[in-house]
DNA sequence: CGAATCCTTGAGTAATTTCAAGACTGGTGG
DNA sequence: CCACCAGTCTTGAAATTACTCAAGGATTCG
C-alpha cells in the first residue's frame, strides 16, 4: 500500500525536526545552517497524481525536496517521444539540472499524491554567500547526482534487459531501506511503461523480464507490489556477465 | 595531425590570459576572482599518451582543467570490464564527480600528449568561502555536467547505433568549433574501441556504422580523421526516429 | 458497470552481438 | 629500408536479444 497521511513527516517548519533531514542534508551540516535553510522553505499544497511540479522550459526559480510520495522527471525528445529521466523518493532533491541554464530542462510530475518542499534558489544563493557550508553541501549533492547519473549511463550502455531491471530493483530496494522501509517488499510508484522507458526498453520486454526474474525465483511481482526473494542472487545478476567478451578499451602497454 | 606544441595555450600563470578561460569560466566571473583562482593553479608536466592523471580509488585532492590534448575517463565494472565514461577536451573540467565521496570514482588517462591545470580542491573551497561567486560558478559547471550526463543516458536509452554515432560526432563537432577548430573536419582522439565502449556498442558495430554513414554520404572517415559531409542531415539522423512507436509513458489525462 | 489504460502474451522481424578470420597500421629492431 | 609484431580495424556469417505488431485480459477510475 502507498504512503498514508499518517506516515508523512510532520509539516515541520524546521528541517531540524524533519526525519528526512539526514537525506536532504547528507552528513553533518551545522544545525544553525539548517535553521537558516528552513527559513527559506515554502510548503506547497500536496500534489495529486499526475500533477506537474514544474515544466521543461519554465524559468528556474527554486529547487525542491520530496517530502512524501514520488516524483517522476522526464523530457520530450526532438521527435516527440517522452524520455523518463528519473524517479525521486522522499529526501531527494529536484531541479538541480536547471541551475546552469536558468530554465527547467525537464518536467516533474507526481506519480502519486506527493508533498514537496520548495526552496527559492535566489534566496539560497544569498544564504550560501554568507554560510559557505550551504554551498559546499549543494556541491556535494550535485556531485553525487553526477555520479548517480553516470551509473545510469553505465547500466544502459552495458547491461541486458534482465540486468537493467535487476539494477533498478536493487536501487529502489536500497533507497526504500534508507527511508526506513523494507528492502525486500515495496510498491513501485511508477508504471511498467515508465519503468521501461527509463531503462531504455519496451513495456513488452519489461513484462517478459519480470516473468523471467520470477521464474528464477529472484523476484515476485504482483502488479506494482514487489518482493525481492533473493537479494544476493539479484545483485549477482545485476553485476554479472555484462556485454562481456568485449576486450577492454584501454589495452595499451604503459 | 594531432595538437602540436605551438598550438598549446601559453603557459599562462594567470587564467585571465589563457584563451581557454571562456570555457573554464563560462559567463562572466570577475577578473579578480579569476586571478584568485589562478593563484591556486599548479601546472603539471604534460602527460604522455596512456599516462594516468588520477586513478579510481585514489583520494580526491584536486580538480583539473584540460589545457591541451584529450583525456579519457573510465571505470572498471564489477565484472572487470572497462566502461568509458567520457572524453574531455581542452577547457573542460575533470574530477567533479569525486567531490561527493572524497575519492576518485573514475580513472583519467591521456589519449594523446596532454597538459592539464590542477586546482587543489581544499584551497578552492577556502577561496569559495570568501568569494561566493566561485562556488556559484562551480555549481553552474556541475549542473551542466548533470545535464550533459543526462543527455548521454538519453542517447543510450533511446537511440540506434547509427544515431548514437551521429550524436557523438555532432557533439565533438560542436566542441571542436567552440575551441576554434573546424566543425566538419577533425581528428578523433580516441580509438574505435573506446568510442564503441562509450556508446554502448561493440567495435564491430562501430565499424559497420561508420561504413553506413559513409554510404549515406554523411561522413567520411579515414582512420581517426573525420569529415562531416552533411551536418544538417547528420543532425536530422541524430534527432530522428528513435525507438519510436513506443507509446508515451505519461499518457494520463491531467 | 463501462471506458480507458495498463499489462501480458505470442509470433515474427530487425538490430546488434558474437565468433572467427583477415587486413591494415605504426612503431621497433635488424 | 624492410620485415615483423602487436594492436587496431574491418568483414562476413550465425546466433541472440530485444523490438514490433497484434490481440486478449486485468485494473483502475469515474
Amino acid at each position: 500500500m502507498s504512503t498514508r497521511i499518517s506516515d508523512l513527516p510532520r509539516q515541520a517548519s524546521n528541517c531540524n525536526s524533519c526525519r528526512l533531514s539526514s537525506l536532504c542534508f547528507p552528513e553533518n551540516l551545522s544545525s544553525c545552517a539548517v535553521d537558516a535553510v528552513s527559513e527559506l522553505i515554502r510548503q506547497r499544497r500536496p500534489l495529486s497524481r499526475g500533477e506537474p511540479l514544474y515544466t521543461a522550459g519554465a524559468p528556474f526559480r527554486a529547487i525542491y525536496a520530496v517530502r512524501s510520495g514520488a516524483i517522476k522527471t522526464s523530457t520530450v525528445l526532438a521527435n516527440g517521444d517522452e524520455h523518463v529521466c528519473g524517479f525521486h523518493l522522499p529526501g531527494e532533491i529536484l531541479a538541480l539540472d536547471a541551475l546552469a541554464s536558468g530554465t527547467h530542462v525537464s518536467t516533474a510530475v507526481a506519480l502519486e499524491t506527493s508533498s514537496v518542499c520548495e526552496i527559492p534558489y535566489q534566496a539560497l544563493e544569498r544564504l550560501g554567500a554568507e554560510l559557505p557550508s550551504i554551498h559546499q553541501r549543494l556541491l556535494v549533492i550535485m556531485s553525487r547526482e553526477v555520479y548517480l547519473e553516470r551509473g545510469l549511463s553505465q547500466t544502459l550502455a552495458r547491461r541486458s534487459a534482465e540486468q537493467r531491471l535487476a539494477v533498478m530493483l536493487l536501487s529502489l530496494s536500497e533507497r526504500f531501506a534508507e527511508r526506513g522501509q523494507s528492502s525486500t517488499r515495496f510498491r513501485l510508484p511508477m508504471s511498467r511503461y515508465e519503468l521501461a522507458n527509463y531503462l531504455g526498453l519496451t513495456p513488452e520486454t519489461m513484462s517478459r523480464v519480470f516473468r523471467r526474474l520470477h521464474q528464477q525465483s529472484l523476484v515476485a511481482a504482483d502488479g506494482k507490489e514487489i518482493e525481492i526473494k533473493d537479494l544476493e542472487k539479484l545483485s549477482f545478476l545485476a553485476d554479472g556477465n555484462s556485454i562481456s567478451t568485449q576486450r577492454t578499451a584501454n589495452s595499451r602497454r604503459h
